[in-house]
DNA sequence: GCCGAATGCCCAA
DNA sequence: TGGGCCTTCGGCG
């Protein structure tokens, strides 16, 4: 269930447990029993995200990239190791911190240049302190799709899923269909600024919270559009579309960019 | 127990 | 642009 602050706090967490260890790998579910051999009994030197990319660097250059699409899970666990919940692709362990990962999309063996390529194809990354911003709106610029769609592609601006592109552009009163190029570039800046701090407030405290009131204890007040049926701000009825492929969300009244 | 949806992305046409 | 794929979970009977 990642957007980038989920990938983000697992590579800070697993970095402080594993860096510099010698770790047990293997693969419960054995569809990556192979790359779980190599890797077995050597030193993890590193844990770091770039987007929603998941990387572990090894001795001898080996690079462990993990990618948890719409549906990988991370876990983990004190040692010894429990036994396996669900289908775990691989686990990781040393003795004391087992980490578990389901599910996901990519789980496979790098060489440095793959790893290169790989992370030169992710834009600029909203939790990364060097991510410049210029690169996004650049692009932006550049490209005649909406907004919503920009804002789901990682080679555009990454970290972004789907509820953060809806909150986000909610909280800007910015009409998802609008065509990304027709907005100012300080729209564009400011659209930036807010995805960042809200990503930081998520890669903090693990929840995604875009609703700034005071009340946003509960849970169902924590977000402001993201399945829901009415308007915090005015109680026009929500409506649903798709755009790139993902459920979308607009309040008419309060969206109002022309498109 | 079954079915559909889900915080993602790739690839073929 | 549409379908496929990875897996879990909640709602419905």
């Amino acid at each position: 269930m990642p957007e980038g602050h989920v990938i983000h706090r697992a590579a800070i967490k697993h970095n402080k447990a594993f860096s510099g260890k010698k770790l047990s790998v293997s693969s419960p579910q054995g569809r990556f029993s192979k790359g779980a051999k190599l890797l077995n009994k050597k030193t993890c030197l590193k844990v770091e995200a770039y987007g929603k990319h998941l990387f572990y660097t090894f001795e001898k250059d080996y690079h462990l990239h993990i990618h948890l699409g719409l549906f990988g899970r991370i876990r983990s666990h004190k040692a010894p190791p429990k036994d396996p919940r669900g289908q775990v692709r691989i686990r990781l362990f040393d003795t004391s911190t087992v980490v578990d990962v389901n599910g996901p999309t990519i789980c496979e063996l790098q060489d440095p240049t793959d790893f290169n390529k790989t992370i030169q194809k992710i834009g600029p990354d909203l939790l990364r302190k060097d991510a410049d911003p210029q690169i996004f709106i650049d692009r932006v610029k550049k490209s005649k799709r909406s907004i919503a769609a920009l804002l789901m592609d990682q080679s555009i601006i990454a970290g972004i899923g789907n509820i953060f592109r809806a909150e986000i552009l909610w909280r800007n009163r910015i009409n998802p269909n609008q065509r990304g190029s027709d907005l100012t570039k300080d729209d564009l800046l400011e659209l930036w600024r807010d995805g960042q701090q809200l990503l930081d407030k998520a890669l903090r405290t693990g929840k995604i919270i875009t609703n700034d009131a005071a009340a946003s204890r509960k849970k169902s007040e924590q977000l402001n559009i993201y399945k829901k049926k009415q308007c915090p701000r005015c109680s026009t009825q929500i409506q649903s579309f798709e755009i790139a492929n993902r459920t979308c969300y607009l309040c008419e009244t309060c969206q109002t960019t022309d498109c």
